[in-house]
DNA sequence: ACCATGTCTGGGAACGTTTCCAAAAAGAGA
DNA sequence: TCTCTTTTTGGAAACGTTCCCAGACATGGT
């Protein structure tokens, strides 16, 4: 690889002149410009970052964590964030989970990973992590923002959707069709954002009268795997009820591949929907109805706010960002409110 | 940030003595050691990576080029990789195709971000470039694995799965099932993965006597949107068929979505078969029979051969992988197979 | 001719490592 | 005690950039 010190002989200039031109910074000669920029191409130049990196102390790169790659969670996300990096001239370097220990483990391996790798700030989604993590990861870098949880050390850097609107819409989209009965897969106990939309789910339910006390839940890791299995369960329970709400999309859609073997018809013996609309709700066999969250608007202002800090800028950086429905196939209007729909039994 | 000279200062020692007990070459003695140690404990010092890959050439990091992220087909593929590279100590850096320009002027930019990055390596996932860019980045950059396409200039780098193969396996699945009125859904004719899929499964078609001439084929960009359309098309062609091949799981998908939206009953009225064996396909409703391409080994295999000619080691590199079906509740055997299929209206 | 005011140029210093090399210290054998 | 080896140590050099400073050179006003 060609460095500076070639350019600079072979232009025959010095050291500082041929750097003026590669940098744009500083005032050139116009015949000495061309040489340069002559031999640049010539020896097909290109400044190595890490030396940049070095000396300026900025590595112009963000950090990104996520816990896993697969899945249509969070892949969008990344894609955004991607798109707006590179917008501002800047790059992403993804971690991913990995390794033997647990999730947690795993989100501080791959942070100090970013950390190490001189990061100018780190992007991290994770809900695993706890506070003394957080804290413990501010002492060495600050510039941080976090997606979809929050800290309350940090508040101030996180950036989250509203899940008690979506856990409520979610449940007045179902009570609008007329539907009472409903049956629930939530997510983990343990992540705060299945906690919350949940419970505001329920809480809905209970404001328009709905009997929640009797009503049939289950809990599964947000895989379709899960919301297969959850469907089964279901469905060998015979618990009445006329629709499902699972608390993400891929649980969704396993529970429909599990409606269709087992013959029952969505939606017109039982309505499902999910939350987060990710891409795979949109080609679903039936298409999933599901609870837009603002995925977009999210990353879009913790990345901003980020940016702020990391490159005192004044982007502008807001909260509150608005819920909508996505209303798609799977949800249909209960016919007759009273009647307890008639299921049959699997083939 | 603490640098390695306040380790020395704070230990007592010299640079040498405090670089030696990091990077845990050369003779240290044991009170020396414990006081670095502690030193380094005590300021938290992490090596500065951009300085250590200035001065050693190395950065212990392979780039890895793919057209998009979204989707189910690459962050499996990635998710390989990451894994295989962090056991060997190393780290993947991503790039995604993205900007104004076009698939191959996105895969050129991307490359070229990688390779500015200091990638020791790159893994590269596109079948978009041209052999002339191949050539031109050949000079640039040596070391380098192409996987799903192979170029002629550096065929010996090229990694890929045997399509011709798993074309004729589709063919197969199909006929023995007894289908012999077969609709298709290709992939772009530009991309020669897709080519070779397709002829091969047609060929295979020819050999066991179906007349290929007066099938109903239709052209895809490997979309689930794409699959939709291209089902719907089909049905309003009302031309007769048993089955359906898609030259990949997403069209696959979008496909099993319109005919679930039009009333069709996979598999009773119509089979229907992907290809990829993607993560999208084991909960699609209904679940989806594939051909399983052997992903897993052909990113291995790369990947060895890389690190290879990266790092002079002697991982084991062989060619040649299994492909198998996976079969799933899409695909049925034709009870009656000289009767053409009844369909219904859509609704 | 002289000085003031620019514009342009070249090279040293610094960024944080590791890798040398030489020197100091410590044993070992006589 | 002296010499010869071995272990341990400290610091200079180098990696490829950019920034800064000083100097060269031209321009223009007196």
């Amino acid at each position: 690889m060609a460095t500076i010190k070639d350019v600079a002989r072979l232009a025959g200039v010095g050291l500082g002149t041929a750097s003026r031109v590669v940098s744009g910074k500083g005032s050139v000669s116009p015949a000495t410009l061309a040489k340069v920029r002559a031999a640049i191409a010539q020896l097909d130049f290109r400044p190595s970052h890490a030396a940049r990196t070095l000396l300026s102390g900025s590595s112009q790169m963000i950090g990104v964590y996520i816990p896993v790659l697969s899945g249509t969670f969070y892949t969008p996300i990344l894609q955004i964030i991607d798109n707006e990096l590179r917008a501002a001239g800047l790059h992403m370097v993804v971690a991913f989970g990995a390794g033997l220990g647990g999730a947690r483990q795993q989100a501080i391996e791959g942070i100090a990973f970013l950390i190490e790798r001189g990061c100018d700030g780190l992007i991290l989604m994770t809900n695993v992590l706890q506070e003394e993590d957080i804290g413990a990861l501010r002492f060495k870098h600050e510039r941080m923002v976090v997606l979809n949880h929050s800290f309350d050390t940090i508040a101030g850097q996180c950036f989250t959707v509203d899940h008690t609107l979506g856990g409520r819409m979610a449940a007045r989209a179902l009570l609008d069709h007329g539907h009472r009965q409903i049956a629930v897969v939530a997510g983990p106990a343990s992540l705060p954002d299945n906690v919350v939309r949940v419970d505001a789910f329920l809480a809905e339910l209970r404001a328009n009268g709905v009997d929640t006390g009797q009503l049939w839940l289950t809990e599964r890791d947000f895989s379709p795997a899960g919301g297969w299995s959850a469907a089964k369960e279901l469905m060998d329970s015979r618990h009445p009820c006329s629709a499902l709400f699972c608390a993400n999309d891929e649980m969704a859609v396993g529970a429909l591949s599990y409606f269709q073997e087992a013959g029952i018809r969505v939606p017109h013996q039982l309505s499902v929907i999910g939350y987060d609309d990710t891409p795979s709700a949109e080609f679903s066999a039936p298409r999933l109805t599901t609870v837009h969250m603002p995925w977009r608007e999210m990353t879009q202002n913790g990345i901003n706010a980020l940016l702020n800090s990391c490159y005192d800028l004044r982007r502008p950086v807001t909260r509150g960002y608005p819920v909508t429905m996505t209303l798609r196939a799977s949800l249909a209007a209960l016919a007759a409110p009273a009647k307890p729909t008639r299921r049959r039994k699997p083939a």
